[in-house]
DNA sequence: AGCACGCCGACT
DNA sequence: GTCGGCGTGCTC
């Protein structure tokens, strides 16, 4: 009987690709292996097994399998119904979630290496120029890279030489695959086993009073020993005795010490838990209590806690209970709030329990780290880490804690799957029959809808841990300071004066700065009016190129006015100020100060964010100003004072969500002042001082914030009351995508029950010399969504039978923020 | 996605 | 005349 493979490719194809196996391999093989598979001409790439049978394919005659790459299986079970759920869902193929998925070090690919053909008489005349260049090069080096071929001949296509040349029979071709990752081993030294007894080692002292040097290194290794009761490593010992490796190998010569190879874990942390108590104070112990009921009844918690009540402690708790179960934990972050400080603070609790892992990680420590939760080892027991940690496989998880859940960078961009990693570890969870943590200050619409509808459970702590008040916070009118003349730059008089006193009783201030402007928003600096469009609640993109004012969501534009529509006044400013000014402001007005900034330009480096934050922490800053990173859950003692210095660039943000992101945001930063006994402040600068999410900010209230944006949202229909998906189409063709886009809108209104926004335009329509048109789709909740899926993709097979749209590529984004 | 095959402009 | 541009089609 033959047998086949069928396997999963990480490339952008629906299909599956079968392969023979003999019965060996069949016996053998189990899905979520690695195979490598030769595919195409010459290349091979590794796939994941997916299922043995014995059904020959008819069409074609299946290429046998290259190797087998792993003992056993490097994904299991439910992660693969976890990956399928997020391509069906995230209308992806499997191989797109695989790819992203799996850190690059187990995608092995092959790469062609040009070796000389030693057998061949070479008529070295009648090579080219280039031929011979290569021909030459192959008489040093035994073997080159086709990317060593391209510098060699300073070309960029060298596949058609690189063929001729095996043509000629001048060089032989050969794949080799690379296995990227090795682990990393750590040299160490013991006594040898003939010493170990304690009377040994006077006369063993005695034999070396000749070798000074050596007497030292022995002495030095009996006090490590005593003192850590650990292996020893060689270059500790070298420290610790002050001598060169030299006199240790000389030793070892000697067959006094022997040296040892240990395979050591990049990612480790030598840190025992130190446990400190954690103790709840009354209203964490009431969420925790809520938490728990809500996992009685089988659902997701959201635990809604303002700025310092203590969520963290509450997480604990909770992850303790999981731990002493023996079950996994993961614990989601987004990237920016993944700082050292939380870290740290996990591991003085757990100890070294904790692994982490995002995307700063080298690939080789997030294999070890998939390694490790692959073979559900105690050291990651409790995974702590930024989106992609929901791809670990996990085979026991017992608990997810999705913090900051209301945060946008939990949603993938830009390569598929386009998946958000809170609704995916919502899945993931129960797929495990794990419990489900959401956790935020300030709720997504969509999180809190969940809980109105009963579908989520519901904790919620209104007060700060430790008796600290809520901070202060007060609104100030730009538009009547820029009246009165009272602005010094962008700095109102008000908030002038507060940075001076604060500065003045030794205190720190943070400014913030949202530095998105970049799509610009025309302002009246009179009235503070600006455009809104009348078909959504959204305000308008003024377009230089084309004059004009529009809505990036319906489309909707007009010409720009030269007076103000609300006042008359001709005042109208395209607005737009950075970080960088205000902090070259701050220098003037207080040349005493130091002022520090913290933005996407200035922490670049590895180390660059913990250095400004360090210096921050030790008050060697006086100010902070940045954008959005100095809102995420950043402890610092002794801010009084928080500054916004521009509230009105987060409310114009073109989207449907700006209003509930202006909340969340403002509301996140302000929880940054008062955190120890003194009452913190906080001025909002705005030109709409009466605008209701500012008042609703002030007045720290979210009910009424919430309930104001679900009645929006339900009148212009957008998210939760309806999905939305986004089909992105690129071509470099204007015409060609103008036409294929309306072909595609059309097809759309016709097939589907639900309303099709666009095409329109997206704000930077033309990227990467593609043109891009945006279609919305608005799938309302009564509504199949996997059916309204179907129906896309129905079309987008009519829509890619039609030749001259072939080149035209279709981007979907499910749920698209 | 990659990569080969195949057909049209600018250059040694 | 060739080199190399990218449109089109295929990958078990």
């Amino acid at each position: 009987m033959s047998w086949f493979l069928d396997v999963v490719l990480p490339i952008p194809l629906e299909r599956r690709f079968t392969y023979q196996i003999n019965q060996e391999e069949a016996k053998f093989i189990k899905r979520g292996m690695r195979i490598a598979v030769p595919f195409g001409k010459s290349k091979i790439y590794t796939a994941l097994a997916y299922s043995v049978h014995n059904r020959a394919p008819e069409a074609y005659e299946a290429k046998s399998i290259y190797q087998i790459l792993d003992e056993v299986p490097l994904v299991n079970e439910i992660q693969f119904r976890h990956w399928q759920w997020i391509a069906e869902y995230y209308m992806c193929t499997l191989g797109e979630v695989i790819r992203s998925a799996l850190p690059s070090a187990f995608l092995l690919e092959s790469e062609t290496l040009i070796l000389p053909n030693k057998d061949s008489d070479i008529d070295d005349m009648a090579l080219k120029d280039d031929e011979f260049l290569i021909y030459e090069a192959l008489q040093h080096q035994s073997l080159l890279k086709i990317s060593e071929v391209a510098e060699i001949v300073d070309k960029k296509n060298v596949l058609p030489l690189v063929n001729r040349l095996v043509q000629k029979e001048v060089v032989l071709l050969k794949e080799e695959l690379y296995e990227q990752y090795k682990p990393k081993q750590v040299k160490f030294v013991r006594l040898a086993p003939d010493f170990e007894q304690e009377e040994q080692l006077e006369v063993l002292l005695a034999t070396l009073s000749r070798a000074p040097q050596q007497s030292k290194v022995l002495l030095a290794l009996f006090q490590l020993t005593a003192k850590t009761k650990k292996p020893i490593p060689l270059k500790e010992l070298v420290k610790e005795s002050g001598v060169s490796r030299a006199v240790i190998k000389s030793l070892v010569k000697k067959l006094i010490l022997e040296e040892y190879e240990l395979r050591q874990d990049r990612v480790s942390f030598d840190g025992e838990a130190t446990n400190l108590e954690v103790v709840l104070n009354e209203y964490q112990r009431n969420a925790l209590e809520s938490i728990d009921s809500s996992f009685e009844e089988g659902k997701v918690a959201l635990l809604h806690g303002v700025t310092s009540s203590g969520k963290t402690e509450v997480y604990f708790k909770c992850i303790e209970k999981v731990i002493e179960e023996g079950r996994q934990v993961l614990y989601l972050l987004p990237e920016i709030a993944l700082t050292s400080q939380l870290i740290g603070r996990l591991r003085d609790y757990f100890g070294d329990k904790i692994a982490v892992y995002h995307s700063k990680y080298s690939i080789h420590e997030r294999v070890e780290a998939w390694q490790n939760v692959l073979n559900n080892l105690e050291k990651a027991q409790i995974v702590i880490g930024a989106r992609s940690a929901l791809f670990l496989p996990f085979s026991d998880l017992g608990l997810v804690v999705v913090d900051e859940e209301h945060e946008n960078s939990f949603k993938q961009f830009d390569p598929a799957p386009r998946y958000h990693a809170r609704d995916a570890s919502v899945v993931l969870a129960s797929l495990h029959s794990a419990k489900c943590i959401l956790g935020s200050a300030t709720p997504s619409v969509e999180s809190m809808d969940n809980v109105k509808k009963g579908k989520y459970g519901y904790a919620h702590i209104q007060y700060r841990y430790g008796q600290v008040l809520m901070p202060d916070v007060k609104l100030v009118d730009l538009k009547d300071a820029v009246k009165r003349k009272r602005m010094k730059g962008h700095f109102s008089e008000t908030l002038f004066l507060a940075i001076e006193e604060a500065l003045n009783q030794g205190e720190q201030i943070i400014l913030f700065q949202n530095r998105r402007g970049f799509a610009p928003i025309v302002e009246c600096t009179t009235c503070g009016h600006v455009a809104q469009c009348p078909n959504c609640d959204v305000s308008l993109t003024y377009h230089q190129n084309r004059n004009q004012l529009r809505c990036h969501y319906c489309g909707y534009h007009m010409a720009l006015q030269n007076a103000c529509q609300a006042c008359g006044s001709s005042t109208l400013d395209k607005k737009g100020f950075g970080t960088e000014q205000i902090e070259q402001e701050l220098k003037t007005l207080f040349p005493e100060a130091h002022v520090g900034r913290m933005d996407l330009d200035t922490t670049r480096g590895k180390y660059a964010y913990e250095k400004l934050i360090t210096s921050f922490e030790q008050q060697e800053l006086d100010v902070l100003v940045g954008t959005q990173m100095v809102v995420k859950g950043l402890d610092f003692r002794n801010v009084s004072l928080v500054g916004v210095m521009n509230a009105d660039s987060l409310l114009n943000f073109p989207d449907y969500r700006a209003h509930e992101r202006t909340f969340q945001m403002l509301t996140q930063v302000a929880g940054r002042a008062g955190r120890t006994q003194k009452q913190g402040k906080v001025l909002i600068q705005t030109y709409n001082p009466y605008h209701q999410i500012l008042q609703q900010v002030t007045t720290n209230d979210y009910d009424k914030m919430f309930e104001q944006q679900y009645y929006e949202r339900e009148q212009f229909k957008y998210p939760p009351v309806v999905r939305i998906i986004k089909i992105t189409l690129k071509d470099k063709d204007f015409n060609k995508l103008n036409e294929a886009s309306l072909w595609f809108a059309q097809s759309l209104t016709n097939v589907l029950k639900c309303s099709v926004l666009g095409p329109e335009y997206p704000p930077v329509s033309r990227i990467r010399r593609d043109y891009l048109k945006n279609i919305l789709v608005k799938v309302p909740k009564s509504q199949s969504i996997s059916q309204t899926k179907n129906s896309i993709k129905g079309i987008e097979k009519s829509f890619n039978a039609i030749s001259k749209y072939k080149s035209v590529r279709l981007v979907y984004n499910v749920d698209h923020i």
